[in-house]
RNA sequence: GGCCCCGUCGUCUAGCGGCCUAGGACGCCGCCCUCUCAAGGCGGUAGCGAGGGUUCGAAUCCCUUCGGGGCUACCA
Protein backbone atom coordinates (compact mmCIF):
# COMPACT_ATOMS: atom_id res chain seq x y z
CA UNK A 1 0.00 0.00 0.00
CA UNK A 2 1.23 3.33 -0.82
CA UNK A 3 1.44 6.03 2.32
CA UNK A 4 0.16 9.40 1.84
CA UNK A 5 -0.38 11.81 4.21
CA UNK A 6 -1.45 14.83 4.18
CA UNK A 7 -0.98 18.01 6.36
CA UNK A 8 -3.72 20.70 5.70
CA UNK A 9 -3.47 24.05 7.80
CA UNK A 10 -5.70 26.55 7.21
CA UNK A 11 -4.55 29.59 6.10
CA UNK A 12 -4.13 32.19 9.20
CA UNK A 13 -1.88 35.31 9.62
CA UNK A 14 0.91 33.06 11.82
CA UNK A 15 2.48 29.44 11.60
CA UNK A 16 1.49 27.99 14.88
CA UNK A 17 3.81 25.13 16.78
CA UNK A 18 1.14 22.95 16.64
CA UNK A 19 1.29 22.99 13.29
CA UNK A 20 5.04 22.54 12.75
CA UNK A 21 4.94 19.64 15.10
CA UNK A 22 1.97 18.22 13.21
CA UNK A 23 3.65 18.88 9.53
CA UNK A 24 6.92 17.45 11.37
CA UNK A 25 4.83 14.36 11.93
CA UNK A 26 3.62 13.77 8.96
CA UNK A 27 6.96 14.72 7.46
CA UNK A 28 8.98 12.02 9.02
CA UNK A 29 5.94 9.54 8.69
CA UNK A 30 6.02 9.53 5.06
CA UNK A 31 9.70 8.80 4.89
CA UNK A 32 9.57 6.50 6.79
CA UNK A 33 7.22 4.61 4.45
CA UNK A 34 8.20 5.69 1.42
CA UNK A 35 5.08 7.45 1.03
CA UNK A 36 4.04 11.09 0.06
CA UNK A 37 3.70 14.12 1.93
CA UNK A 38 0.82 16.32 0.13
CA UNK A 39 0.48 20.31 1.28
CA UNK A 40 -2.72 21.16 0.98
CA UNK A 41 -3.91 24.78 2.29
CA UNK A 42 -7.01 24.84 2.53
CA UNK A 43 -10.48 26.80 3.29
CA UNK A 44 -13.61 26.72 2.17
CA UNK A 45 -13.84 30.26 2.17
CA UNK A 46 -11.95 30.75 -0.99
CA UNK A 47 -11.57 34.18 0.01
CA UNK A 48 -9.63 33.31 3.30
CA UNK A 49 -6.93 32.30 1.09
CA UNK A 50 -5.07 35.07 1.58
CA UNK A 51 -1.83 34.73 -1.05
CA UNK A 52 0.52 36.36 2.11
CA UNK A 53 -0.99 33.78 4.84
CA UNK A 54 -0.31 31.00 1.74
CA UNK A 55 3.43 32.40 1.70
CA UNK A 56 3.72 32.27 5.61
CA UNK A 57 2.70 28.99 5.61
CA UNK A 58 5.45 28.36 3.29
CA UNK A 59 8.33 29.96 5.01
CA UNK A 60 7.65 28.61 8.08
CA UNK A 61 7.63 25.42 6.71
CA UNK A 62 10.69 25.97 5.11
CA UNK A 63 12.52 27.54 8.25
CA UNK A 64 11.75 24.39 10.07
CA UNK A 65 13.20 21.99 7.56
CA UNK A 66 10.71 20.96 5.24
CA UNK A 67 11.65 22.14 2.16
CA UNK A 68 9.37 23.43 -0.81
CA UNK A 69 10.53 20.33 -3.25
CA UNK A 70 10.30 18.13 -0.56
CA UNK A 71 6.82 17.70 -0.77
CA UNK A 72 3.50 17.46 -3.00
CA UNK A 73 1.76 20.47 -3.45
CA UNK A 74 0.90 23.05 -2.09
CA UNK A 75 -2.89 22.41 -3.29
CA UNK A 76 -6.09 24.67 -2.73
CA UNK A 77 -9.24 23.16 -1.72
CA UNK A 78 -10.51 25.69 -3.85
CA UNK A 79 -10.05 23.78 -6.51
CA UNK A 80 -12.24 20.54 -5.36
CA UNK A 81 -15.57 22.87 -5.20
CA UNK A 82 -17.20 20.98 -8.15
CA UNK A 83 -16.56 17.48 -6.35
CA UNK A 84 -17.92 18.55 -2.95
CA UNK A 85 -21.14 19.41 -4.46
CA UNK A 86 -21.26 16.62 -5.91
CA UNK A 87 -20.55 14.39 -2.78
CA UNK A 88 -23.34 16.55 -1.35
CA UNK A 89 -25.59 15.76 -4.12
CA UNK A 90 -24.96 12.42 -4.69
CA UNK A 91 -25.44 11.53 -0.75
CA UNK A 92 -29.38 13.29 -0.50
CA UNK A 93 -29.62 11.46 -3.74
CA UNK A 94 -29.24 7.82 -1.85
CA UNK A 95 -30.96 9.09 0.77
CA UNK A 96 -28.00 9.57 3.31
CA UNK A 97 -28.77 13.27 3.51
CA UNK A 98 -31.91 15.24 4.00
CA UNK A 99 -32.75 19.18 3.99
CA UNK A 100 -33.48 20.81 6.93
CA UNK A 101 -34.89 24.20 7.53
CA UNK A 102 -34.57 24.35 11.36
CA UNK A 103 -32.34 27.31 12.23
CA UNK A 104 -30.63 27.07 14.88
CA UNK A 105 -32.72 28.86 17.64
CA UNK A 106 -35.73 26.95 16.38
CA UNK A 107 -33.99 23.02 17.64
CA UNK A 108 -32.51 25.05 20.88
CA UNK A 109 -36.39 26.09 21.65
CA UNK A 110 -37.40 22.36 20.96
CA UNK A 111 -34.50 20.49 22.83
CA UNK A 112 -34.56 23.45 25.84
CA UNK A 113 -30.71 22.99 25.59
CA UNK A 114 -27.92 24.52 23.47
CA UNK A 115 -25.77 21.50 23.60
CA UNK A 116 -27.79 18.45 22.89
CA UNK A 117 -27.39 18.86 19.42
CA UNK A 118 -29.70 18.82 16.56
CA UNK A 119 -32.97 16.39 17.24
CA UNK A 120 -33.76 15.25 13.47
CA UNK A 121 -36.65 16.92 13.40
CA UNK A 122 -36.55 17.06 9.31
CA UNK A 123 -35.43 13.47 9.31
CA UNK A 124 -38.31 12.18 7.51
CA UNK A 125 -40.14 16.03 6.19
CA UNK A 126 -38.98 14.83 3.20
CA UNK A 127 -37.92 18.57 2.04
CA UNK A 128 -36.28 19.33 -1.39
CA UNK A 129 -33.46 21.51 -1.58
CA UNK A 130 -34.21 25.13 -1.56
CA UNK A 131 -33.44 28.65 0.02
CA UNK A 132 -32.73 28.32 3.45
CA UNK A 133 -32.21 24.49 3.63
CA UNK A 134 -29.10 22.91 4.73
CA UNK A 135 -28.00 19.44 4.23
CA UNK A 136 -27.76 16.90 6.61
CA UNK A 137 -26.22 13.70 6.75
CA UNK A 138 -28.78 10.56 8.29
CA UNK A 139 -26.63 9.66 10.61
CA UNK A 140 -27.09 5.50 11.63
CA UNK A 141 -29.56 4.91 14.83
CA UNK A 142 -27.48 2.11 16.33
CA UNK A 143 -24.32 0.09 15.74
CA UNK A 144 -21.19 2.15 16.61
CA UNK A 145 -18.41 3.71 14.79
CA UNK A 146 -15.04 2.63 15.40
CA UNK A 147 -11.75 4.66 14.92
CA UNK A 148 -8.55 2.79 13.85
CA UNK A 149 -6.09 5.10 15.71
CA UNK A 150 -2.31 5.14 15.55
CA UNK A 151 -1.88 6.47 18.59
CA UNK A 152 -4.39 5.64 20.48
CA UNK A 153 -5.94 2.40 19.64
CA UNK A 154 -9.88 2.36 18.99
CA UNK A 155 -12.07 4.91 20.12
CA UNK A 156 -14.91 4.07 19.72
CA UNK A 157 -18.05 5.90 19.45
CA UNK A 158 -22.14 5.07 19.71
CA UNK A 159 -23.69 6.16 16.77
CA UNK A 160 -26.69 7.30 18.19
CA UNK A 161 -25.25 9.81 20.13
CA UNK A 162 -24.07 11.06 17.01
CA UNK A 163 -26.12 13.84 15.90
CA UNK A 164 -27.40 14.43 12.00
CA UNK A 165 -24.60 17.04 11.22
CA UNK A 166 -24.72 19.46 8.47
CA UNK A 167 -22.65 18.55 5.26
CA UNK A 168 -23.57 21.12 3.03
CA UNK A 169 -24.72 24.82 3.78
CA UNK A 170 -28.24 26.40 2.46
CA UNK A 171 -26.34 28.29 -0.03
CA UNK A 172 -24.92 24.68 -1.41
CA UNK A 173 -21.36 25.00 -0.47
CA UNK A 174 -19.76 22.20 1.44
CA UNK A 175 -18.93 22.09 5.10
CA UNK A 176 -15.22 21.73 6.46
CA UNK A 177 -16.05 18.22 7.40
CA UNK A 178 -17.79 16.80 4.23
CA UNK A 179 -15.02 19.61 2.15
CA UNK A 180 -12.32 17.81 4.11
CA UNK A 181 -13.17 13.84 3.46
CA UNK A 182 -14.16 14.45 -0.39
CA UNK A 183 -10.65 16.09 -0.67
CA UNK A 184 -8.70 13.44 0.92
CA UNK A 185 -10.85 10.65 -1.20
CA UNK A 186 -9.96 12.34 -4.60
CA UNK A 187 -6.42 13.01 -3.58
CA UNK A 188 -6.39 9.23 -2.55
CA UNK A 189 -4.91 9.84 1.54
CA UNK A 190 -4.22 6.63 3.29
CA UNK A 191 -3.11 8.17 6.83
CA UNK A 192 -4.17 11.72 8.67
CA UNK A 193 -2.07 12.29 11.41
CA UNK A 194 -3.45 15.57 13.44
CA UNK A 195 -3.97 16.58 17.25
CA UNK A 196 -6.09 15.00 19.32
CA UNK A 197 -8.81 18.10 19.06
CA UNK A 198 -10.17 16.49 16.33
CA UNK A 199 -11.11 13.11 17.44
CA UNK A 200 -14.82 14.15 18.22
CA UNK A 201 -15.38 14.56 14.52
CA UNK A 202 -13.53 11.52 13.55
CA UNK A 203 -16.27 9.01 13.52
CA UNK A 204 -18.25 11.53 11.39
CA UNK A 205 -15.58 12.16 9.01
CA UNK A 206 -15.36 8.26 8.68
CA UNK A 207 -19.06 7.96 8.25
CA UNK A 208 -18.82 10.68 5.33
CA UNK A 209 -15.75 8.14 3.91
CA UNK A 210 -17.94 4.85 3.80
CA UNK A 211 -21.29 6.54 2.75
CA UNK A 212 -19.39 7.86 -0.25
CA UNK A 213 -18.18 4.01 -0.86
CA UNK A 214 -14.28 4.63 0.00
CA UNK A 215 -12.10 3.17 2.64
CA UNK A 216 -11.23 5.56 5.46
CA UNK A 217 -7.60 5.97 6.23
CA UNK A 218 -5.53 5.11 9.67
CA UNK A 219 -6.24 7.96 11.71
CA UNK A 220 -3.20 9.35 14.39
CA UNK A 221 -4.12 11.76 16.84
CA UNK A 222 -1.50 12.98 18.70
CA UNK A 223 -2.10 14.95 21.94
CA UNK A 224 -2.21 18.17 22.02
CA UNK A 225 0.23 21.22 23.35
CA UNK A 226 -0.95 23.02 26.51
CA UNK A 227 0.28 25.98 28.40
CA UNK A 228 1.09 25.88 32.15
CA UNK A 229 -2.61 26.14 32.62
CA UNK A 230 -2.98 22.58 31.10
CA UNK A 231 -5.14 24.45 28.58
CA UNK A 232 -4.81 24.20 24.69
CA UNK A 233 -2.20 26.62 23.38
CA UNK A 234 -4.38 29.25 21.99
CA UNK A 235 -3.25 32.58 20.15
CA UNK A 236 -5.00 35.06 22.39
CA UNK A 237 -3.16 33.48 25.73
CA UNK A 238 -0.06 32.20 24.90
CA UNK A 239 2.61 32.60 22.12
CA UNK A 240 2.21 30.32 19.49
CA UNK A 241 3.26 31.56 16.35
CA UNK A 242 6.55 29.92 14.66
CA UNK A 243 7.42 32.89 13.45
CA UNK A 244 7.76 34.86 16.76
CA UNK A 245 10.54 32.30 17.28
CA UNK A 246 12.03 32.31 15.04
CA UNK A 247 12.55 36.46 14.76
CA UNK A 248 13.86 35.96 18.63
CA UNK A 249 16.21 33.82 17.63
CA UNK A 250 15.21 30.17 18.49
CA UNK A 251 17.36 27.87 15.40
CA UNK A 252 15.30 25.95 13.02
CA UNK A 253 16.84 22.74 14.55
CA UNK A 254 16.09 23.66 18.56
CA UNK A 255 12.94 23.86 17.19
CA UNK A 256 12.35 20.60 16.06
CA UNK A 257 14.21 18.66 17.87
CA UNK A 258 12.10 19.93 20.95
CA UNK A 259 8.78 19.56 19.18
CA UNK A 260 9.58 16.38 18.45
CA UNK A 261 10.16 15.58 21.85
CA UNK A 262 6.96 16.59 23.30
CA UNK A 263 5.18 13.52 23.91
CA UNK A 264 8.04 11.13 22.40
CA UNK A 265 11.77 10.30 23.36
CA UNK A 266 14.89 8.43 21.23
CA UNK A 267 16.27 5.89 22.66
CA UNK A 268 19.05 6.07 25.01
CA UNK A 269 19.53 8.86 27.75
CA UNK A 270 19.53 11.41 25.34
CA UNK A 271 17.01 14.30 24.32
CA UNK A 272 19.42 16.29 21.54
CA UNK A 273 19.58 14.36 18.52
CA UNK A 274 20.58 14.58 15.24
CA UNK A 275 17.48 15.33 12.98
CA UNK A 276 18.64 11.67 11.40
CA UNK A 277 17.79 10.25 14.62
CA UNK A 278 14.87 11.18 15.05
CA UNK A 279 13.53 10.99 11.84
CA UNK A 280 14.60 6.86 11.91
CA UNK A 281 13.80 6.50 15.64
CA UNK A 282 10.21 8.16 15.75
CA UNK A 283 7.12 6.11 16.06
CA UNK A 284 4.02 7.48 16.20
CA UNK A 285 3.17 4.45 17.74
CA UNK A 286 5.29 5.42 20.60
CA UNK A 287 3.83 9.09 21.12
CA UNK A 288 2.69 9.50 24.47
CA UNK A 289 -1.61 9.74 24.93
CA UNK A 290 -0.85 12.76 27.25
CA UNK A 291 -1.16 16.46 26.66
CA UNK A 292 2.35 18.19 26.80
CA UNK A 293 2.87 20.92 28.24
CA UNK A 294 5.37 24.02 26.01
CA UNK A 295 8.07 24.65 27.78
CA UNK A 296 10.17 27.71 26.66
CA UNK A 297 12.60 26.82 29.93
CA UNK A 298 13.32 24.08 28.18
CA UNK A 299 13.35 25.26 24.29
CA UNK A 300 15.39 28.26 25.51
CA UNK A 301 17.61 25.23 27.24
CA UNK A 302 17.81 23.34 23.59
CA UNK A 303 18.90 26.73 22.01
CA UNK A 304 21.71 27.18 23.90
CA UNK A 305 23.08 23.84 23.48
CA UNK A 306 22.41 24.00 19.62
CA UNK A 307 24.38 27.67 19.62
CA UNK A 308 27.30 26.73 21.37
CA UNK A 309 27.58 23.68 19.09
CA UNK A 310 28.15 26.37 16.33
CA UNK A 311 31.06 26.76 14.44
CA UNK A 312 32.62 30.30 14.79
CA UNK A 313 31.81 31.21 11.26
CA UNK A 314 28.14 29.69 11.59
CA UNK A 315 27.55 31.93 14.92
CA UNK A 316 28.58 34.55 13.52
CA UNK A 317 26.43 34.17 10.13
CA UNK A 318 23.64 33.26 11.69
CA UNK A 319 23.70 36.56 14.10
CA UNK A 320 23.56 38.79 11.26
CA UNK A 321 19.83 39.66 10.99
CA UNK A 322 19.94 40.58 14.50
CA UNK A 323 23.01 42.78 13.49
CA UNK A 324 21.11 44.10 10.84
CA UNK A 325 17.51 44.01 11.42
CA UNK A 326 15.45 42.46 9.16
CA UNK A 327 11.73 43.19 8.21
CA UNK A 328 10.20 40.97 10.95
CA UNK A 329 13.80 41.44 13.12
CA UNK A 330 13.63 45.07 14.77
CA UNK A 331 16.93 46.79 13.90
CA UNK A 332 20.01 47.25 16.59
CA UNK A 333 20.30 50.23 18.45
CA UNK A 334 23.45 51.60 16.75
CA UNK A 335 24.02 53.17 13.48
CA UNK A 336 24.30 50.79 10.66
CA UNK A 337 27.43 52.79 9.74
CA UNK A 338 29.34 52.23 12.85
CA UNK A 339 29.05 48.25 12.82
CA UNK A 340 32.66 46.99 12.45
CA UNK A 341 32.52 42.98 10.79
CA UNK A 342 36.13 42.42 12.31
CA UNK A 343 35.35 43.56 16.03
CA UNK A 344 32.29 41.57 16.21
CA UNK A 345 34.13 38.78 14.67
CA UNK A 346 36.74 39.25 17.44
CA UNK A 347 34.16 39.10 20.14
CA UNK A 348 31.22 36.48 18.66
CA UNK A 349 33.22 33.45 19.97
CA UNK A 350 33.18 35.10 23.77
CA UNK A 351 29.15 35.66 23.34
CA UNK A 352 28.34 32.50 22.11
CA UNK A 353 28.38 30.51 25.76
CA UNK A 354 26.54 33.49 26.33
CA UNK A 355 23.01 33.58 25.04
CA UNK A 356 20.74 31.56 24.87
CA UNK A 357 18.59 33.16 21.55
CA UNK A 358 19.97 35.09 18.91
CA UNK A 359 18.64 38.14 19.89
CA UNK A 360 20.21 38.56 23.24
CA UNK A 361 23.82 39.22 20.86
CA UNK A 362 22.91 42.95 20.55
CA UNK A 363 22.94 43.42 24.29
CA UNK A 364 26.38 41.82 24.35
CA UNK A 365 27.84 43.56 21.69
CA UNK A 366 26.25 46.79 21.18
CA UNK A 367 29.14 48.94 23.85
CA UNK A 368 31.63 48.53 20.74
CA UNK A 369 29.23 49.97 17.70
CA UNK A 370 27.43 52.58 20.06
CA UNK A 371 29.45 56.46 19.83
CA UNK A 372 28.35 56.09 23.95
CA UNK A 373 27.84 52.79 26.03
CA UNK A 374 23.81 52.37 26.93
CA UNK A 375 24.37 52.98 30.63
CA UNK A 376 21.78 51.07 32.41
CA UNK A 377 21.13 53.01 35.70
CA UNK A 378 20.68 50.01 38.06
CA UNK A 379 23.97 48.46 37.23
CA UNK A 380 25.73 52.10 37.38
CA UNK A 381 24.27 52.32 40.74
CA UNK A 382 25.76 48.78 42.07
CA UNK A 383 29.03 49.32 40.74
CA UNK A 384 29.89 52.68 41.50
CA UNK A 385 31.02 53.55 45.10
CA UNK A 386 32.84 56.50 46.80
CA UNK A 387 35.94 55.52 45.65
CA UNK A 388 35.28 54.81 42.18
CA UNK A 389 36.16 58.01 40.29
CA UNK A 390 40.04 58.27 41.78
CA UNK A 391 39.68 54.21 40.66
CA UNK A 392 38.68 55.38 37.04
CA UNK A 393 41.12 57.76 37.14
CA UNK A 394 43.89 55.83 37.83
CA UNK A 395 42.72 52.83 35.83
CA UNK A 396 42.64 55.24 32.65
CA UNK A 397 46.09 56.38 33.52
CA UNK A 398 47.41 52.47 33.97
CA UNK A 399 45.89 51.89 30.55
CA UNK A 400 46.88 55.11 28.77
CA UNK A 401 50.80 53.71 29.61
CA UNK A 402 50.30 50.65 28.03
CA UNK A 403 52.39 50.19 25.22
CA UNK A 404 50.56 47.09 23.77
CA UNK A 405 46.93 47.12 24.04
CA UNK A 406 45.98 43.73 24.50
CA UNK A 407 44.01 41.53 26.97
CA UNK A 408 46.47 40.60 29.14
CA UNK A 409 48.37 43.95 29.58
CA UNK A 410 45.18 45.43 30.00
CA UNK A 411 44.42 42.95 32.97
CA UNK A 412 47.70 43.38 34.72
CA UNK A 413 47.22 46.82 34.48
CA UNK A 414 43.67 47.18 36.71
CA UNK A 415 45.32 44.79 39.20
CA UNK A 416 48.35 46.78 39.53
CA UNK A 417 45.69 49.38 40.06
CA UNK A 418 43.86 47.52 42.58
CA UNK A 419 46.62 46.23 44.61
CA UNK A 420 48.02 49.81 45.28
CA UNK A 421 44.55 50.00 46.62
CA UNK A 422 44.10 46.90 48.30
CA UNK A 423 41.42 45.74 46.16
CA UNK A 424 40.40 42.57 44.11
CA UNK A 425 39.89 42.05 40.50
CA UNK A 426 36.31 40.99 40.91
CA UNK A 427 36.29 44.67 42.96
CA UNK A 428 37.62 46.93 40.65
CA UNK A 429 36.65 45.26 37.35
CA UNK A 430 32.86 46.36 38.31
CA UNK A 431 33.30 50.30 37.65
CA UNK A 432 35.49 49.44 34.98
CA UNK A 433 32.80 47.45 32.86
CA UNK A 434 30.05 49.75 33.33
CA UNK A 435 32.26 52.92 32.54
CA UNK A 436 32.57 50.98 29.20
CA UNK A 437 30.20 48.46 28.61
CA UNK A 438 27.31 50.69 30.40
CA UNK A 439 26.46 47.03 32.51
CA UNK A 440 27.49 45.00 35.02
CA UNK A 441 27.39 41.63 33.13
CA UNK A 442 28.82 41.14 29.79
CA UNK A 443 31.72 39.64 28.10
CA UNK A 444 35.23 39.19 29.54
CA UNK A 445 36.31 42.79 29.83
CA UNK A 446 39.27 42.50 29.26
CA UNK A 447 38.90 41.04 25.91
CA UNK A 448 36.42 43.57 25.28
CA UNK A 449 38.45 46.61 25.89
CA UNK A 450 40.71 45.40 23.51
CA UNK A 451 38.70 45.24 20.80
CA UNK A 452 36.64 48.47 21.64
CA UNK A 453 40.15 50.16 21.24
CA UNK A 454 42.59 52.69 23.43
CA UNK A 455 40.66 56.09 22.12
CA UNK A 456 37.23 54.62 22.58
CA UNK A 457 38.20 53.30 26.12
CA UNK A 458 40.04 56.15 27.72
CA UNK A 459 37.15 58.18 26.62
CA UNK A 460 34.78 56.30 28.06
CA UNK A 461 36.94 56.07 31.23
CA UNK A 462 37.03 59.92 31.09
CA UNK A 463 33.35 60.43 31.16
CA UNK A 464 32.61 58.04 33.87
CA UNK A 465 34.63 60.08 35.51
CA UNK A 466 33.00 63.16 34.56
CA UNK A 467 29.68 61.78 35.72
CA UNK A 468 30.76 60.62 39.09
CA UNK A 469 32.22 63.99 40.52
CA UNK A 470 29.86 66.33 38.21
C1' G B 1 -24.89 18.54 30.76
C1' G B 2 -23.46 14.74 26.82
C1' C B 3 -19.53 12.23 24.20
C1' C B 4 -14.35 11.23 23.83
C1' C B 5 -9.29 11.34 25.57
C1' C B 6 -5.69 11.40 29.37
C1' G B 7 -3.08 10.73 34.57
C1' U B 8 5.41 8.58 36.40
C1' C B 9 9.73 14.25 39.80
C1' G B 10 7.37 21.47 39.15
C1' U B 11 8.03 20.34 33.53
C1' C B 12 9.33 16.85 29.08
C1' U B 13 10.08 11.88 29.38
C1' A B 14 12.40 6.26 30.21
C1' G B 15 9.60 2.23 31.97
C1' C B 16 5.56 -2.05 28.60
C1' G B 17 4.91 -8.04 35.58
C1' G B 18 10.70 -9.26 38.61
C1' C B 19 16.67 -5.65 35.83
C1' C B 20 12.94 0.09 39.91
C1' U B 21 15.92 1.42 46.75
C1' A B 22 11.90 4.33 39.48
C1' G B 23 16.66 6.27 35.00
C1' G B 24 17.67 10.82 31.90
C1' A B 25 16.76 16.01 30.60
C1' C B 26 14.98 21.15 31.77
C1' G B 27 14.17 24.00 36.12
C1' C B 28 15.62 24.87 41.08
C1' C B 29 19.54 24.57 45.18
C1' G B 30 24.75 23.93 46.69
C1' C B 31 30.02 23.39 45.63
C1' C B 32 34.25 23.89 42.16
C1' C B 33 36.23 26.99 38.29
C1' U B 34 36.25 32.38 37.67
C1' C B 35 37.42 39.77 36.08
C1' U B 36 31.05 40.11 35.82
C1' C B 37 27.68 36.87 33.54
C1' A B 38 27.61 32.52 31.16
C1' A B 39 29.69 27.89 29.69
C1' G B 40 31.92 23.59 31.95
C1' G B 41 32.66 19.96 36.18
C1' C B 42 30.64 17.73 40.66
C1' G B 43 26.64 16.96 44.02
C1' G B 44 21.59 17.62 45.72
C1' U B 45 16.05 18.39 45.61
C1' A B 46 11.67 16.10 43.78
C1' G B 47 7.45 11.53 41.16
C1' C B 48 4.33 6.32 39.96
C1' G B 49 -3.19 11.01 41.98
C1' A B 50 -6.17 7.79 45.57
C1' G B 51 -8.59 3.13 46.96
C1' G B 52 -9.51 -1.74 45.95
C1' G B 53 -8.33 -6.20 43.45
C1' U B 54 -5.30 -10.07 40.17
C1' U B 55 -0.30 -12.18 41.12
C1' C B 56 4.85 -15.40 44.62
C1' G B 57 5.74 -10.34 42.74
C1' A B 58 2.63 -4.24 40.00
C1' A B 59 4.64 2.18 38.07
C1' U B 60 3.50 -1.74 34.66
C1' C B 61 -2.90 -5.91 34.24
C1' C B 62 -8.38 -5.11 35.99
C1' C B 63 -12.16 -2.18 38.63
C1' U B 64 -13.69 2.11 41.20
C1' U B 65 -12.81 6.91 42.43
C1' C B 66 -10.66 11.62 42.09
C1' G B 67 -8.41 15.02 38.98
C1' G B 68 -7.17 17.30 34.20
C1' G B 69 -8.15 18.16 29.04
C1' G B 70 -10.69 18.13 24.20
C1' C B 71 -15.18 18.38 21.35
C1' U B 72 -20.09 19.76 21.45
C1' A B 73 -21.76 25.99 14.81
C1' C B 74 -25.23 26.43 8.17
C1' C B 75 -16.14 28.19 11.73
C1' A B 76 -12.22 25.82 9.90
Amino acid sequence: MTVRVRFAPSPTGYFHVGGARSALQNWIYARQHGGDFVLRIEDTDAARNRPEWTDGILSALDWIGIEQGSYEGPYFQSAYAAEHTAAATRLYGEGRAYYCDCTRDAVIARTGNQHTGYDGFCRDRGLGPGPGRALRFRTPDDGETVVVDLVRGKPTFENRLIEDFVIARSDGTAVFLLANVVDDMTMRITHVIRAEEHLPNTPKQQMLWEALGATPPIWAHVPVIVNEKRQKLSKRRDKVALEAYRDEGYLAAAMRNYLMLLGWAPSGDREIVPWSVIEQEYRLEDVNHASAFFDVKKLRAFNGEYIRALAADEFAAVCTPWLAGTETIPAPPWDPAAFDPAAFTAVAPLAQTRIAVLSEIVEYVDFLFLDQPAIDEASWAKAMKENSAELLTATAAGFAALEVWAAEPLRAALERVGEERGLKLGKTQAPVRVAVTGRTVGLPLFESIEVLGRERTLARLAAAHDRLIG
